[in-house]
DNA sequence: ATTCTTGCAAACGGTTTGCACATAC
DNA sequence: GTATGTGCAAACCGTTTGCAAGAAT
């Protein structure tokens, strides 16, 4: 997560990028949100201040924070991509049912570290981890 | 993972669904493969045998077997779903490139309790850990 | 002035759904 | 004979793409 919205700015510049109104709300929007929303969860939030942005520049600025390593995709099992502006180490709890997420963090984030033969010669840049389960509303409902 | 399709038979008469010729080789499809393939993947492998089986009957039962416990489908990022017969606890290495993904096994397969504040009150029924990286062959190529 | 970006709308692709016919029991 | 499952095709929906108009530098 980059701290500020001036050093988002930064970053796009480095890195040749136009600075616009739309990047900054769309990371803005990501970086104070706490539920790790889809791209369409964003645009219904963006569009509340700028009512003509549209989902396709949303998906492009999501796409680029991603490549840019700002961002990430959250992994889960559903249809929709789900978007996090904490890059720091933790796991995710999901609901199978609603498909909410929850944050996990750890004290000492663990590591699973693997040897040459777990590797199949890949190169690892990254590793999750991920629980699945109910969450408490889910719990009351009726099957 | 059923050891053997009269299993799989015995599961299913047990919870009352028929037992047909499409989930038998369907089930032995995805079992004897070792790619996580796709719905996809399975639809043209177990089509070689039964020119007039139907992707969507490939779908369904797939959404059975996983819903029976007898399959699970591989967390990616990507937009197809991968599925995997293999319900022994193992993870996964993706390639962010062409998406072929690897089993990862451990002699002692790592365990990660959540402690109640880590839980925010969901019932946790599974955990998987998931490596991203780069595969050997996508290494070669040019970016 | 030039390059990059946006909004729009159509296309895309994996998945789901509805239903008449077929099959398992 | 009855309930369950299949094949087919259309619908669905999240995402991507192409392009003319607009904004950033």
């Amino acid at each position: 997560m980059v701290d500020t919205l001036e050093t988002l700015a930064g970053v796009l510049k480095e890195k040749g990028f136009n600075v616009t109104h739309q990047r900054l709300i769309i990371y803005r929007a990501l970086m104070e949100s706490k539920d790790h929303p889809s791209a369409e969860d964003i645009y219904n939030q963006v569009r509340q201040t700028d009512p003509i942005i549209s989902l396709g520049t949303v998906y492009k600025s999501l796409e680029m924070f991603e490549n840019l390593g700002l961002i990430q995709r959250v992994n889960t099992l559903y249809h929709t991509a789900r978007y996090d502006a904490d890059m720091s180490p933790h796991g995710h709890i999901v609901c199978r049912k609603c498909e909410r997420i929850m944050d996990v963090f750890w004290k000492e984030p663990p590591e699973f570290p693997l040897n040459k033969s777990q590797k199949h010669g890949y190169r690892i840049d990254g590793m999750s981890i991920h629980y699945v389960g109910m969450c408490p509303e889910c719990q009351k409902k009726k099957p």
